[in-house]
DNA sequence: TCAAAAGTGTTCAGCATACACCCATGT
DNA sequence: ACATGGGTGTATGCTGAACACTTTTGA
């Protein structure tokens, strides 16, 4: 026989979900109210307990359902990493498997009366210090925020915030949104429809806006998030986000 | 009040670590033979259940140490992600934490007789389905290797692999191996030693071997892992891996 | 006719790649 | 002397950045 172990402790297990959007060229966090305590009153991200015979992912979209009253969400769900359990909830040792939503604006449904109240408020307003959000969900953000960042280089998700059909500018918004930077609206044209297995022309264009109309694309076929691989395919060559010196 | 909510479900945690070296130019990671149920006798992971009052990181350290008998593990260590906790382990429902550990080829020990005995396997083998492992844990090591792969691209951590000085050539071998490719020793060598914030010459030679000798670096200062950053430093810009068309 | 936004062409600099070549040691 | 590996120089092609310019709409 092996030596003794000790007895496993077991743990209550919660799934946060870091929702990201882009509204009116600003990126944006779904965050909720809490009407439990601890933190009662005061602002996290949606989340919950893990239940028993569940898997995380599985638990991570009937949390952030429930919490938004929007049945199907819309968007690319991943796992972004997990945190404690060790002093990061005044109840005791919680640990929390966080996960990274990037979905187009979604209408959020404040479901009834005795529901969260949830609300889209601009990442940037959270990350300065502006708003205080519960427990250690500030890093938990800003962990998910640098992940989104690398995600729209190496991935064709920046499409995953765009509604089902989108033009080039719609998309160049996202990406300056989300990486905080200006980009050439030319040079970001060329490399975005000029990558492989990234977008498709729709054939249709936009109009009724000022200017000249813009082309409407669609992510590809084998970009869709759906379509099999769990993990999105790879953009090669990457769409690079300039990179500060020093 | 609010509306009831299930009980929350608790959950055993365990630990697992997928830890990377190269030795003799060959990828290899560290494999325990299991001496109890379930996979009594089957190779896996290491690792083990998180105790109370744990946190993830120190979880993995201890496991690590306990099955390898060496004390202050060397190299750099980082979460991976979380899998489960639905049906991977036949005991019932078990969250498991995946580590990754980038490490110098460290002697194992087989610690007492009752201890696991663990050794280092050519990464290869598992992934060909040569040698089986227990639980999910060939996914996790999958996933472990695409991590170290971009790992090597974007920070230093290629130096974890070597000793405290090594030369480039050495540096060499294990982005080789790692990769899985061939590198031209010319422009790497100038490649890596040409980023900044990568290597420190020592001023020292390597004597005794075949040809030239070779000039001796280590990390550079800002690059370790220790010195306060969590998050290693980033390679600007990246040592790129050739990247496959189509 | 003008403003505004879409989209194309072109130039330039920097870097990855390939490879010729020289350097410094052991045998 | 020669083999072996370390390290430098240099030509070539690709691509990211900058920006002049044309196109197509609404007002």
């Amino acid at each position: 026989m092996p030596k003794s172990y000790p007895a496993p402790a077991r743990f209550p297990v919660t799934v946060d979900v870091v929702a990201l959007t882009v509204s009116e060229d600003v990126l944006k966090v779904l965050l909720i109210t809490r009407l439990i305590e601890p933190f009662r009153g005061a602002l996290a991200l949606p989340g919950g307990f893990v239940l028993a015979g569940e898997d995380l992912m599985t638990a991570a979209g009937r949390e952030l359902a429930e919490e938004t009253g929007v049945e199907q969400i819309p968007g690319y769900l991943e796992q972004l990493g997990s945190y404690g359990p060790k002093g990061r909830d005044p109840r005791g040792d919680v640990l929390t498997v966080a996960h990274l939503l990037l979905a187009p604006n979604f209408p959020v449904l404040s479901a009834g009366s005795d529901a969260e109240h949830a609300a889209w408020y601009p990442v940037s307003q959270v990350l300065e210090g502006e708003l205080k959000i519960a427990f250690d969900h500030e890093r938990i953000l800003a962990d998910a925020l640098e992940r989104a960042k690398s995600k729209l280089e190496y991935s064709p998700l920046g499409a995953a915030f765009c509604g089902e059909e989108f033009t080039i500018a719609q998309l160049r918004a996202v990406y300056e949104a989300v990486w905080g930077t200006r980009l050439d609206p030319r040079n970001f044209h060329r490399k975005a429809t000029g990558t492989p297995g990234f977008l498709e022309d729709t054939g249709k264009m936009t109009t009724g806006d000022a200017g000249r109309p813009a082309a409407l694309f669609r992510l590809a076929q084998v970009a869709r998030p759906s379509a099999g691989q769990p993990t999105p395919t790879v953009l090669n060559p990457p769409l690079m986000r300039p990179r500060g010196d020093a």
